[in-house]
DNA sequence: GTCTATAAACAGATAGAC
DNA sequence: GTCTATCTGTTTATAGAC
């Protein structure tokens, strides 16, 4: 399957994943995926069937985007507070040029959460090598004790939240475009200094 | 208006916000919001004109619950340190009792940012204040200098967005649904102890 | 593979009886 | 105020020509 083979499909798919992206599943309109990808409505059916499995294909694809890379970086053989900056920024680039998926993602499994089954491979992380890292760091006495899922709730719903909350946020603070922008590039600064502050054992 | 006079109309918004807040505008029918409410399809209309006011009815229904005893939380006259576990705690428990609606607001506001003019009164928070109160704070030795903006990003964050994400935390973190409770509840004092911990001055 | 035309189902809204 | 019946527009999906 190359590249030039599946020209027009891969179009579509492009299409499919800009506009379920913007607008949900349920906003989302076959002509407007049509118009997007620049054919006929008719070859979507063509080759996807029907929304359902085009969108199947889309989520998926979305899935991949947003959580291999990254439960690889909380899993590596580093340093809490070495992975704890890595995972930040690296999300943080993510989501500054896929700015609409967080939203997405989490809200398509709220409507459906079994879309969750057979994509959890994807998403896992194994919680029980973060413990055991907590432990030994705690045992080193480099961190205070902390149960290892209020640490990765800490750390990604700071990353993520600013993204999924940008108009509440631009509003509440009176940012502007620009404003937002340099906030969301400081967040990988801050992020991290705030669990890391958090962690340290009390001298 | 009292309760007995509008019946009909109270049943109807109250099936009306159940739907909306479950499946978003897009994914709500007229039709579901009529069985819900026990009545006929056409008395939507009656009472409402169309499905667009309905809408709009229960967002800044949605949005009263949401924000205004909160900011005020955020501005009242208190240290930082009595004020964050004080805002934490009230925000997980409204949440708790309204689980959607966190998810459901931020996703209609990124479907439609304008629907913010207009309700920017319910939403918005004194950042001027909280930067003097921060600046005051800092200059009695009890904190470290912080940005407001990213005060309030990192609070409201680590409060929400497990309520946002639940499918997804409770999968990666192999929570049943009485791990997850208890895994809020622990975030009322998870929570206001991370931020505690992160302004804390460097002794 | 790609198009036009159209079928089939659905969803919001209204007319009109009671 | 509340209902049944129905209209109108929209949206997914298919048939069939090229």
């Amino acid at each position: 399957m190359t590249d030039l083979d599946h020209n027009t499909e891969q179009q579509i798919f492009r299409a499919a994943r800009k506009i379920f992206t913007l607008k949900g599943y349920n906003g989302a309109r076959m002509q407007e995926i049509a118009d997007e990808a620049g054919i006929n409505k008719a070859l979507l059916h063509y080759y996807f069937r029907n929304k359902d499995k085009l969108f199947e294909g889309v989520f998926r694809d979305v899935l991949k985007t947003l959580f291999p890379g990254l439960t690889n970086i909380l899993t590596a053989d580093l340093p809490l507070f070495e992975k704890i900056p890595l995972f930040v920024s690296q999300y943080i680039d993510i989501l500054t040029n896929n700015p609409e998926i967080a939203g997405f993602v989490l809200y398509e499994l709220r409507l459906n959460p079994q879309r969750l089954v057979g994509n959890l491979r994807d998403i896992g992380i194994d919680m029980d090598l973060i413990r055991s890292q907590i432990e030994s760091e705690v045992a080193a006495g480099i961190i205070r004790p902390v149960k290892p899922e209020h640490l990765i709730a800490n750390l990604i719903s700071m990353t993520i939240f600013p993204f999924i909350a940008r108009p509440v946020l631009m509003s509440i603070a009176g940012m502007d475009e620009a404003h937002y922008t340099k906030f969301i590039e400081e967040r990988k600064r801050i992020v991290p200094e705030t669990i890391i502050q958090s962690l340290k054992p009390i001298q």
